[in-house]
DNA sequence: CATTTTCTTGCATACGTATTCAAAACGTGT
DNA sequence: ACACGTTTTGAATACGTATGCAAGAAAATG
């Protein structure tokens, strides 16, 4: 089998018209008569040609990639970031070119980026180097920070606000009677934890409380499950965790259930973040604060389209509601009646 | 901020020597001294020159590109795969676009792929119209099926043994001793579904016994739920159920725990295939087939490479075995002793 | 009908790199 | 010093498309 390539200048020649007129049938806002641009068509149909995206963003300046770097996949938010975000850009011609790191060789793949000339970067990496993102800016790419947040960099980013979030936990587990509530950190330079761990902090101090106990899982499975039995070693267990995110409170209820043979809600109550699909499972239905991933999906891609069009890159900001889903996984607040 | 491009010619001006030197530089085994390439690397690194990949495809026609289409990534299985995928492929310079695709507009993504002159093409799409499968072939672009397969196809394909894990899970439910044993199918008309259900009978068959009572739940979430109420509406129930995938079977578990309040494996034995993390947890220790992702990306992988660089097209197709997880969502066999 | 205006069209060129070809530089042995 | 083989080098070209430009065709206006 060998590759037959199509070229539009194979189109012209069976189309009786010039290479131009071709190229012009498939910009939509080009000066071509309908009538030509109806013969071109059709003899592109015969000869089943596409126009070559790399040639033309060789002379235009427009790969239509996105770039999205990416850490890990193991938590089921990015994933479904990936599918929305995928499907979105799709729908406006770009593409997602993806990228997986650890926080090893960033500074290499973005240059890998580079040579692909993408037009705009998604960086929902847990670690950014700031040197990195300095780089990217000044190469006039926009990049955004996805569900992360750097102050001194110059990348937009897009993020639900985590402050909020962690208040409403706060206040939720306080109104519902817990004495004694710890909380679990992810990753601690990640901006997420930062921001979902003082937000909780400050509800906490709201209602004249403060945080027992505070151990560490890294945002990792196994992480989580050994800052659990750190958490319960001590002689007066918690009655309430706060985990930093759903992946890790799955991690968290499976030890407490089977290694401490503790029942949730009765003995010990669990609140995550994120609102992953597992979250409503059976086997955990875990209270949690939803990500609102449509809108920070949305918000996004008006910030990439919006710079790429107006090719230019300005910094912008967008953070979207949090919103508390209660479920089976944390005792209630008593009705006030 | 403005887009700063440099290119090869900016190099060469400033390492004083010509274009083809520092594009020879940047290639492994081109015909340039030390002394030249020394020079070259040293005024590249000081403009912060990369090679521009895209016009690089454009002449040698090597994009680097390998398309990855796929039809949702709620099924664990699938980020999974495609995060080790990409992280094989970026070690041997290429990198994956990504397609999403519902089974409707296929043909279209098809030509999108071609557009970006992708060298080779991974599905893991659950449908793949055979029409389209025989286009890709024609344009001698290697396709591999991932975890699918298409008898009358021009594509490679890899899978597990599907058969043989059907096979493995029909002995080992009816040596746990189990009477009524349903079959929970995914979507009829994909290959692993056909593959893993034809082994479930052979093996039932093998011990004497046949399939209870079957529904289809279309490998989704709420379908397997409905396929369960279905199956226990009769007036007897089934004592076991192998579901065609984990992601359903969890769907599965919910049901039969919290609406109809069955205990598992007390009541109910469950048995899932594909061995996702989320199998492992401790809501759900769901006993299962492990598919060998490891071994089948690699499979993967040493198909399109060698295709690659042949440059010839020839159907392959790679079956890995497949291996049975004990866990407790089933009645486990009798010791024979 | 003459003239201006608006549409179409083809020619030529540019995008940034890889590669062919011939010329130049370099060694090596006599 | 010479001839010869080997290595290195630069000039030129090609890849497939988009687009500025000028010329031609068509339409509109007087």
């Amino acid at each position: 089998m060998k590759r037959a390539k199509v070229t539009s200048g194979d189109v012209a020649k069976l189309a009786q018209v010039s290479q131009s007129a071709v190229s012009r049938s498939f910009s939509a806002d080009a000066s071509v008569s309908a009538d030509t641009r109806a013969k071109v068509l059709k003899a592109a149909r015969k000869l089943g040609y596409r126009p070559n995206v790399i040639a033309r963003a060789m002379i235009s300046g427009r790969s239509r990639l996105i770039a999205v770097l990416v850490a890990y996949l193991d938590n089921q938010f990015y994933p479904i970031v990936i599918e929305q975000l995928s499907r979105a850009l799709q729908e406006r011609g770009f593409h997602v070119l993806l990228f997986m790191t650890d926080t090893g060789n960033q500074d290499l793949v973005v240059q890998q980026m580079m040579g692909y000339q993408v037009e705009g970067i998604v960086m929902a990496s847990a670690a950014l180097s700031s040197t990195l993102a300095r780089e990217c800016a000044q190469t006039g790419i926009p990049v955004v920070l996805f569900n992360r947040y750097v102050p001194s960099s110059p990348a937009s980013s897009v993020t639900s606000d985590n402050i909020e979030g962690g208040r409403l936990i706060a206040h939720f587990l306080v109104e519902g009677g817990h004495k004694r509530i710890a909380f679990i950190a992810g990753s601690e330079d990640s901006s997420t934890n930062r921001d979902r761990e003082a937000g909780f902090y400050r509800g906490l101090a709201e209602c004249g409380h403060t945080v027992w106990a505070r151990t560490v899982g890294n945002y990792s499975f196994e992480g989580a499950a050994e800052a659990t039995r750190q958490l319960c070693a001590a002689k007066i267990r918690p009655d309430a965790i706060f985990v930093a995110n759903d992946h890790m409170a799955f991690s968290v209820m499976d030890v407490l259930r089977n290694e401490l043979k503790l029942r949730i809600p009765n003995d010990i109550s669990i609140v995550g973040y994120d609102d992953v699909p597992e979250a409503s499972w059976g086997g955990y239905n875990l209270t949690t604060v939803r990500q609102p991933s449509g809108q920070m999906i949305d918000a996004t891609i008006s910030i990439l389209m919006e710079q790429i069009q107006r090719e230019t890159v300005i910094r912008s900001a967008a953070v979207l509601p949090a919103e508390l889903i209660i479920r089976q996984s944390a005792r209630l607040p008593k009705e006030k009646s």
